[in-house]
RNA sequence: GCUCGAGUGGCGGAAUUGGUAGACGCGCUGGAUUCAAAAUCCAGUUCUUUCGGGAGUGUGGGUUCGAUUCCCACCUCGAGUACCA
């Protein structure tokens, strides 16, 4: 009997299918275990050889849980929102949900070819209205929420209502908006409905607001911050622009604090971590406040500067502020109107990108004004430069040249005072920038402190004259929620008097409306604008014509959609309990199933996903739907598998290519080829080449040794690099079990690695391997005989080495431990069940099909995959002798086989008196013999 | 610039707490089988060598009986981040 991948898998794949074999129960005696994968945008170009990789490391795990007697949930679905299905629409008119319908099915069929063992009855989709009506829901109840910063957790609107009613803002500690004001019981009571509504925005935590944002054009649509790398759009590299717009917006900065504590408690890689850390940007100090000294501008006027400095207040020299911060128009002089002018003109010219990538060259100008030392209330010149960044902090930092070295350059540039205030530093030549190691001088009450002492008693200091107070600032941002495109969530909201309402729970989801275009309409507005039926009937509580419109039952629907990261923030909580229609999870399923054991996925989704994910799951949990506040226990991220491009060199100016070794100092043009065309010699196939475009037709081949040799090269994988390798043509020409440990073989999961198929055979050849220690010619080989201690010690070291791996997600080296198992069984002809059934369970997590066969084979009529893991005994690796390895000043010169029982006494004699010691020693008297039993011999002199 | 991570044969990569460096696989070489090929099997494969050995894990130093592993300095590559006050 050959080994029949084909067919073996093919009939594996279909009984679990039919048999239901990996659904998993919302309860169970057996303890849980939830593995998970990163949903993945179903593309239209299909999965490649990378994807699979995270999927096949995580179907291990799950696999390996179930062994282990674990009720495991392990799903799949898709986060089926998104950029390129939309713009796929714009070009043909094909509705986006046919094109994602349609990449659903290809992606579908390739992951069942590789055999993972998902939950399909769990299955969720994104843009389905079952799913996305939770959604909504979550807006809705983000909506209706505010901050308490007293109980420091998200509490129902209601509650801040009351407190309004009857002690106004006293009372409260909430956070909200920089510009929200304070009011009495009293006044609050008097408000109209339209503005207490108002105010109530300024709290909640999704909320509508006019806020400055990243617009793209090319995209027409706003960008969040973390879709925006080096100033241009992550996707598709186009330019952003500042803009102000109406848009709803996720208080996040509101948990900034506890996403930062939060992340101590889980174990995700520390890098990851780091880009959270980096991206949440706490940093404790102080805002003080100096007071402008102008004889044009009245004297209420100040300035306000956040520094995490501020013991070295008495070091400040001048300040500068932002080009863009609003009072440089007031206080500047008439004097330097004109400079300063020009020079904030030149700025805003200057895009962000330049702005970042021309960090060497200084620039500035003086204001002319000059404002308050708060101690020493001596004037401080104010200065304008593009060094301070407009929307961190205040817009405005207080300089002190002696410890900054962007206020040192600055100073340095402008021929400004540099005064020392740190006691025995030399600042000659630098800023001094370390808070440790120093003490304050020349700075009257701080003299003789450290950072710390310093910091404390200033602060103390400035709120005494009010002018400052101890403050810890955030770079994290609020989120800018809404997206000018069509295939998003629609928000349940509709407007009376520009005012947002939300549509009651019980009415959603409230579906996308059909179009006829899905760009902007003629007036600007998103492409749920060209919507004939998008209205909300408040009596009838439904979707309605636009014509009904008459802003007293009938009022406007909301035009923006959400994001792409909305669906993706909670979808890991509804596969708990995906299909319930009255929840977005049952209590009991949420109760069971907590959080996610295992998290296995790529790096790029630190900023996005990862902690909007997070900021939910806290909100959720505060509001008591929740059990957990943290959604992942740990998180691995698979590195990602490159492409190895191959390229073909034109000569300049003709169609003749040259291979690869001949080129040497001819003009060429490289050119991508695709790799399909190309064997393990690196040789092109010329005909398929010829073939590939109608260029190519007539093109000319220089040859070595009558081949053409390409080039190659490591890139990411891409169909416009043409390197992209297809899992279905493994699957199909060596088996999906050769693919899943082929894949894990490359090496260590985290590492990126380039695709390479060079090594295929030998997984494959092992697999072939392990099939004849089961069948021959005439079927199954396997007997009932005793096993031999040797086949006992291979199969036992091999259960140990195996559990170890899989325990730390070192799948590479499990499969050299098999690869050494098989060739050990192999060598001793061992063919007894006692061994041979435990080895298919071992290996079953990485080559399920293969191990179901097998387990077939052995006379079971179930699945291998809840068969109990087989159980480590030591008693079988217990040897009689030890090789010694007998090194000389620590090399190791040559091993000598002694019995384990011996002494160090004993076994020194012996080596001392062996002939080979003697040779090594060449007469020379050793000064000290190390014996370590059961290890090592090492001999000095 | 800063923060991480990594440097081991021709290649991908192994090496539990410091204890036989190069497991396993690819590739390569030779052989068996075959009319031939594929497939399969066996042997060899870090470099060097006067065939006794000797050197060797990016470089230089240190700790140790012993270092790929620990410490210090440097070099190279990769990833992330970037005027964050």
């Amino acid at each position: 009997m050959k080994y029949n991948f084909n067919n073996i898998e093919a009939k594996w794949q279909k009984y679990w299918a039919e048999n239901g074999t990996f659904k998993a129960d919302n309860s169970s005696d057996k303890p849980k275990y939830y593995v998970l994968d990163m949903f993945p945008y179903p593309s239209g170009a299909g999965l490649h050889v990378g994807h699979p990789l995270g999927y096949i490391a995580s179907d291990i795990y799950a696999r390996y849980k179930r062994h282990k007697g674990f009720n495991v949930l392990h799903p799949m679905g898709y986060d089926s929102f998104g950029l390129p299905a939309e713009q796929y629409a714009i070009q043909t008119g094909q509705h986006p949900s046919i094109t994602t319908r349609t990449n659903i099915n290809r992606y579908r069929e390739q992951l069942d070819k590789i055999g993972f063992s998902f939950d399909w009855s769990r299955e969720v989709r994104t843009s389905s209205p079952e799913y996305y009506k939770w959604t909504q829901w979550i807006f809705t109840e983000l909506f209706d929420s505010w901050y308490n910063l007293q109980t420091d957790k998200a509490e129902k609107i209601e509650g801040l209502i009351s407190k309004f009613k009857t002690s106004g803002t006293a009372e409260v500690s909430a956070v909200c908006d920089e510009d929200a004001n304070s009011f009495t019981a009293e006044q609050w009571n008097s408000f109209t409905e339209q503005e207490q509504e108002k105010i109530l925005l300024q709290y909640r935590l999704t909320y509508l607001a006019e806020t400055e944002v990243n617009w793209c054009a090319a995209l027409g649509t706003v960008l969040a911050n973390d879709e925006i790398v080096n100033g241009v759009s992550e996707r598709g590299g186009h330019p952003v622009v500042r803009k102000k717009m109406m848009q709803w917006s996720m208080r996040i900065s509101a948990y900034a604090d506890r996403l930062l504590q939060g992340l101590d408690r889980i174990d995700w890689p520390e890098p990851l971590k780091e880009i959270q850390r980096n991206w949440i940007g706490k940093s404790v100090g102080a805002q003080v406040r100096f007071n402008v000294l102008s004889d044009q501008t009245k004297d209420d006027d100040y300035i306000e500067v956040f520094t995490t400095r501020p013991d070295t207040i008495f070091g400040v020299s001048f300040m500068t502020l932002a080009p863009e911060h609003p009072l440089v128009d007031k206080i500047t002089t008439a004097a330097q109107k004109q400079a300063v002018h020009d020079y904030v003109k030149a700025t805003a010219k200057r895009s962000e990108r330049e702005r970042m990538a021309d960090v060497k060259n200084i620039s500035g100008v003086f204001t002319g004004a000059y404002a308050e030392h708060p101690f020493t209330k001596k004037p401080v010149p104010i200065w304008i430069g593009d060094y301070v960044l407009a929307g961190y902090g205040t817009g405005a930092v207080m300089a002190v040249p002696c410890g900054d070295s962007r206020d040192y350059d600055f100073a340095k540039h402008f021929g400004l005072e540099i005064p020392n205030i740190f006691e025995g530093v030399d600042i000659s030549e630098q800023a001094y920038s370390s808070k440790d190691n120093c003490k304050i001088a020349n700075s009257d009450f701080l003299n003789g402190l450290d950072y710390k002492q310093g910091t404390t008693k200033v602060i103390a200091a400035l709120e005494e004259l009010n002018q400052g107070y101890g403050k810890v600032n955030f770079r994290l941002r609020d989120a800018v929620f809404s997206r000018q495109r069509y295939w998003g969530e629609p928000f349940p909201v509709y407007y009376v008097n520009e005012l947002p309402k939300m549509i009651d729970k019980q009415h959603l989801p409230i579906e996308l409306p059909e179009v006829e275009k899905y760009l902007p309409t003629e007036t600007g507005e998103p492409p749920l604008g060209n919507a004939n039926s998008w209205a909300w009937d408040t009596e009838r509580n439904e979707v309605v014509g636009n014509d009904k419109i008459d802003n007293q039952s009938v009022f406007p629907l909301e035009l923006n959609t959400m994001p792409g990261w909305a669906g993706s923030s909670w979808y890991f909580n509804r596969y708990m309990d995906p299909i319930n229609a009255n929840e977005f999870a049952s209590e009991d399923s949420l109760n069971y199933w907590q959080d996610v054991d295992l998290y296995i996925g790529g790096s790029e989704h630190a900023t996005g996903h990862l902690l909007y994910a997070r900021f939910w799951q806290k909100f959720l949990f505060d509001r008591g739907r929740l059990a957990v506040d943290e959604f992942a226990k740990k998180l691995i991220n698979q590195g990602m598998i490159l492409g190895t491009s191959a390229f073909v060199y034109r000569l300049e100016g003709e169609n003749t290519f040259v291979s690869k070794n001949l080129i040497s100092d001819k003009s060429v043009t490289p050119i991508h080829v695709d790799v399909s065309f190309v064997n393990t010699s690196e040789e092109l196939d010329l005909e398929a080449f010829k073939n590939w475009r109608p260029e190519f037709k007539d093109a000319q081949f220089i040859l070595e040794d009558g081949k053409y040799v390409v080039g190659r090269e490591v890139e990411k994988m891409s169909k416009s690099k043409y390197n992209v390798v297809n899992p279905d043509d493994i699957c199909e020409n060596y088996g999906a079990d050769t693919l899943r440990m082929y894949e894990m073989f490359l090496g260590p999961l985290e590492q990126a690695k380039p695709w390479n198929t060079a090594g295929i055979t030998g997984v494959h050849g092992f697999l072939k391997k392990l099939w004849k220690l089961y069948f021959d010619d005439n079927g199954i080989q396997v007997t009932d005989q005793d096993p031999s201690a040797e086949s006992l010690k291979t199969l036992h070291k091999t259960i140990r080495k195996v559990e170890e791996d899989i325990e730390n997600f070192s799948f590479n080296t499990s499969v050299s431990t098999f690869m050494i198992c098989v060739n050990e069984l192999s060598a001793q002809k061992c063919n007894s069940k006692s061994i041979l059934e435990p080895l298919a369970i071992l290996i079953s997590p990485y080559a399920p099909h293969i191990a179901e066969e097998l387990w077939a084979g052995l006379g079971y009529n179930n699945s291998i995959s809840t068969a109990e893991f087989p159980v480590f005994n030591q008693e079988h690796l217990v040897e009689s002798t030890k090789t010694y390895p007998i090194s000389f000043n620590g090399k190791m010169r040559f091993t000598l086989d002694l019995p384990m029982d011996l002494s160090k006494e004993e076994i020194e004699k012996i080596v001392m008196d062996h002939e080979k010691t003697k040779t090594q020693l060449e007469g020379r008297i050793p000064k000290k013999v190390i014996v370590v039993p059961g290890k090592i011999v090492n001999i000095v002199g």
